[in-house]
DNA sequence: GAAAAAAAATGAACTAGTTTAAGACTTTTA
DNA sequence: TAAAAGTCTTAAACTAGTTCATTTTTTTTC
């Protein structure tokens, strides 16, 4: 069986943890929706039900909230091959308290909730795919919450740009500053100062 | 089988999630160390590799990490029915960056990591018990990382206060500025002010 | 490819949170 | 139960990060 290149991607992906069959792959891929969009794009937005889980083909986005005072918090960026959406109210079937947001034309794999649940089902081993996803997850958020009491912002954006030089080039210093944690102007401060040294 | 009471609470625990049968009860609870400590006692050190995931029967235990300058930061506060340890230092068998010291007298189940991989291999329903478990921390971890950048110090006192009234009483101030991310002068601070309110 | 819109830089005045230091209160330990 | 150690409070001087306002540069749009 021949599957398309977005296919391919995932399945790779989902190998990482577990080995499928054949036939349990046409299956899982039958379960997925392609959807497209384009820079600016909203995948979620604040006050609706996040209706997918996503996995990114091609592309970048950005997930965050917006505070009492209007200002953004962006809470991860998402790019190919990683895996996106607001689980919480995915999973509480609650309005969600994000939004997501292309940066770029994107295309996305998204299971639904129903396919989701589905899937556990059909496909035991999702289990142990799941639980090894989020426990990776898991183990980043958990630094990173740590970070953020810990680290200085300037800290914080050297050790962002460490970690995803590539990602730097792709998105805005505003953008930037929103996931550090502070203002615009202070984020162009230690770009300046930073590139100084 | 007449379970003792510690063994009932993790059993109960798990059953939140999945159904065992008796048989399946032993087997896990035949994987499990019984582990007490006194408070001050440290159940992990940085330097050392995370040989147990504990779950709490009773007590209370705090997470965390030096920094450069020689400041603690919590990055968790474990009480009975919760489970605790460094997932990070446990998967990868690398050296831990925490500590995790009694704050009580504390009784806790330990599982090691071997006894983690065989509980996969005997009762496979247990990565469906992780996989939910690893979700709903995640889901917290997510919104804690969140708050930590978008409100204040006083607001995350307040919020934490909301959330975990039952801890505040528990804790030293000085442990809940660690874990809010401030010092022990401002907690203090910020708590006279709350007060007068 | 010109006009409009958004992002980035810079600087001055401000505020949330830190540092240091000292005294009062509470808990632990011998 | 006294003394030692740790926790909490208060206050003054300080600094990391914010706010607001203006100009320059880059990106988007028609």
């Amino acid at each position: 069986m021949n599957f398309k290149e977005s296919h391919l991607l995932i399945l790779t992906n989902v190998s990482r943890f577990i080995d499928l069959s054949e036939l349990e792959k046409q299956k899982y891929i039958s379960l997925l929706t392609e959807v497209k969009v384009e820079k600016k794009d909203f995948l979620l937005q604040a006050g609706e039900v996040a209706k997918y889980e996503y996995f990114i083909t091609h592309g970048c986005l950005k997930v965050y909230t917006i505070d009492d005072d209007g200002a953004p918090h962006i809470s991860m960026f998402a790019i190919e091959d990683y895996w996106t959406g607001d689980l919480s109210s995915f999973m509480t079937k609650e309005p969600s308290r994000y939004y997501i947001k292309a940066t770029e034309h994107s295309e996305l794999l998204g299971i639904s909730r129903a396919s989701y649940d589905l899937l556990f089902q059909e496909i035991p081993k999702f289990e142990r795919f799941y639980r090894i996803l989020y426990q990776k997850s898991l183990i980043s958020y958990i630094r990173r919450s740590n970070q953020g009491i810990s680290l200085t912002a300037e800290e914080r954006y050297i050790d962002f740009k460490k970690k995803y030089p590539q990602l730097v080039s792709r998105i805005t210093q505003k953008d930037l500053a929103a996931y550090i944690g502070i203002t615009p102007e202070f984020m162009s401060k230690i770009i300046s100062k930073v590139n100084r040294m």
